[in-house]
DNA sequence: CTCAGTTACGAAGGAGTCCATCATTATTAA
DNA sequence: TTAATAATGATGGACTCCTTCGTAACTGAG
């Protein structure tokens, strides 16, 4: 009733299955020998070697020239095909629009960034958004044929038909058909999703989570946000307004950064998004005014996340977002509360990721995108190189 | 990497997956003809017969008389061997225990409740349940070997291992080892689980949340708990202290009765455990005392079911426990409260499964047990009656 | 340079599962 | 009694996987 079911069905359905038991075998590993290959998969050497050469023949794997020096006649080795389709992913920020071109494998082969301002129109934000991928492309000698995926992050809040439905860092983005504009304009799936939840996803599949499977992402920067994995997959709710606990009058997130705004030791004239980090290092050189700001701070984040490690009981905390370059200013005090009020304290940890975590998000969302297509259990594979075995 | 990956393998496998499907086809629904089972599975005929005389054969499934009037030559029914196992729910209260006994399709064939005291002695509560246990097997003709699994429901923390971590509403309950006690009892799994998470699985299940895999449960009663359904499935976090969101001190939770309790209205000498009960049967009809005392009640529960309700942003909530009976009362109140924070209202409803909810979805619980054991992707069954092919 | 040892490759034969097809059987309706 | 209907049961073919065994390629010692 919970799982999906397991399909069986016909004798072909059965090669499918062994066939993506190989491909799942090759995936992200280095190149392996058809006996490493068996005892993955569990099948028969010769078996393994029917279906490897079928994906061969497909395209799916590719043969790479035996390692000499060993004893023995040497084993033909086989790799997954990760150059066989790209996956493109975009950050679009306020600030920023980053984009990343990378392999089937994940591997990124093109990044670039480009600056935007906040009133940037959108139909301008959108041509820079098209031009970044182009940009990647043309970096790796690619074109628009050669993407599988685009996956699309933004702040807001993201519908499931990839629709901005609210957003309060972009002018004009709320209620933008994200998807369905940028949908024409590559020949492939186009994803939106939200930047917080990309971050998360990326913190799992290589980051500092990586490994687990109940994680809460806490983005902490001039916006909070949170991005939360259950049991290994990115959590959306039923209308995509997951993780919104900073709606809770209670949080107080949405005033928390006052607290290092107003810090009275701020210079005079320093921009508004300078302030927060120049508290931040003041607190780290044990300037007391300073620390009391980060106290306060704090104390106005702790309630929001304890409610949220309180509701889903993960494993990790994971601190991202621009403030989490301060993330040994913050993690102390903010341990302190959480220890006060949680049944089960988890772990908590600062994000390495740094600024492309959106985009590496991305392109993980891209590859688990992929990876549904691949093994829906029920219906065959329907992708650029068709697994169907039809000869 | 996040789905469990679907196993190909040996043509033993296929089939076994194939019996699965037959399997999956038949419960639950009235007895079909083969060409019902072929259409379900998307198997031929006479594989699907093959199938079928297979699990026959291993007593998974049996034949019923074929129905006459119709014309053409009358078909063979089969349906699902319900009767081959059975299910043993039990619920472990303060003041109760609840037991029962159904069939592998969950119908309930016996049902005991036996009073005890919240200062019951430890082994005599667990003497209780043994006897619960025996005398719904008793009622019903059985004996402990037709159980393939027991679960137990009770309040309190438990840890995946099923012993009990915490528990405030039964003496000396913090710290026993439920699972090894029991255990020994019964020659079959015996499972342990929060009572709040098995009746929010019965309401997914058999209540008025049939149907979603977005659900939030609230027990509302002298002790508050939720049970929270993610993606269809009972989530109960890295450490199984999920939906405790009731340790933030800005939910008031453990405070919130005062307000029915210390209502001016409540005669004098009426048992605190009534008291609520009379406030909320004042409030329906009206008294003004009564109702703010409600509304007060409902301004504490709001804080913590919205930053539930905000963090996982469910299709529905429903409240359970002994005050949902009042669910007229509070609805209203509740409702109006979430709208004012919520960004996706989810539905409110009350549940109707009443005091048995704990029971069933032991019952439930179970079941799901069966499932996991039958359809785990990987392993072959092990179970009572062997699905696997060996002739 | 030759030969034994090691490891992998490739082909052949056998078993299990599924499917399509068709004659047969049981029942209803005329 | 006969025609129509719908399911049964049996046969042969196709596909996939496995086991087994002879062959090929390379290393290292003499």
């Amino acid at each position: 009733m919970s799982n999906p079911p397991p399909s069986g069905g016909d004798l072909s359905r059965l090669r499918q299955l062994n066939a993506l038991s190989a491909i799942r075998a090759l995936r992200g590993t280095e190149p392996l020998p058809l006996s490493a290959i068996a005892s993955r998969t569990g099948l028969s050497r010769p078996s393994t070697k029917e279906v490897v050469d079928e994906l061969m023949g497909l395209g799916w794997v590719e043969e790479v020239p035996p390692t000499p020096g060993t004893v023995g006649r040497p084993a033909r080795r086989y790799r997954f095909r990760s150059g066989s389709g790209y996956l493109a992913g975009v950050d679009i920020g306020a600030h920023n629009v980053r984009a990343a071109v990378a392999d089937l494998d994940g591997n990124i082969v093109a990044e670039t960034r480009q600056a935007v301002r906040p009133d940037t129109p959108v139909a301008d934000r959108l041509a820079v958004v098209e031009r970044a991928v182009a940009g990647c492309l043309a970096m790796s000698g690619l074109t628009a044929g050669n993407l599988w995926t685009v996956v699309i992050g933004t702040t807001g809040l993201v519908d499931r038909d990839g629709r901005v439905i609210f957003s309060a860092a972009i002018p004009n983005w709320s209620g933008l058909d994200l998807a369905g504009l940028l949908g024409g304009k590559f020949p492939c799936d186009v994803l939106v999703e939200n930047d917080s939840r990309l971050a998360a996803l990326a913190e799992t599949r290589r980051g500092v989570a990586r490994g687990s499977r109940e994680v809460v992402f806490l983005h902490i920067g001039r916006r909070m946000g949170t991005g939360l994995i259950i049991d290994g997959r990115l959590h959306r709710g039923f209308g995509a307004a997951a993780g919104e606990i900073g709606m809770l009058p209670e949080t107080r997130w949405k005033s928390a950064i006052t607290h290092l705004h107003g810090c009275a030791i701020v210079p005079e004239g320093t921009p508004p998004e300078d302030a927060a980090g120049y508290v931040l290092a003041a607190a780290r050189a044990g300037d007391p005014a300073a620390v009391a700001a980060v106290e306060r701070y704090v104390d106005e984040l702790a309630v929001g996340a304890a409610a949220t490690v309180l509701t889903l009981d993960p494993e990790l905390v994971v601190l991202g977002g621009g403030f989490s370059r301060s993330a040994d200013v913050l993690l102390p005090p903010l341990r302190s509360r959480l220890e006060a009020v949680c049944l089960r304290m988890p772990e908590l940890r600062a994000s390495t990721l740094g600024d492309e975590c959106v985009v590496l998000g991305a392109i993980d969302y891209a590859a688990d995108h992929l990876d549904r297509q691949l093994f829906a259990a029920d219906t065959g594979p329907a992708l650029p190189l068709p697994l169907s075995v039809t000869r």
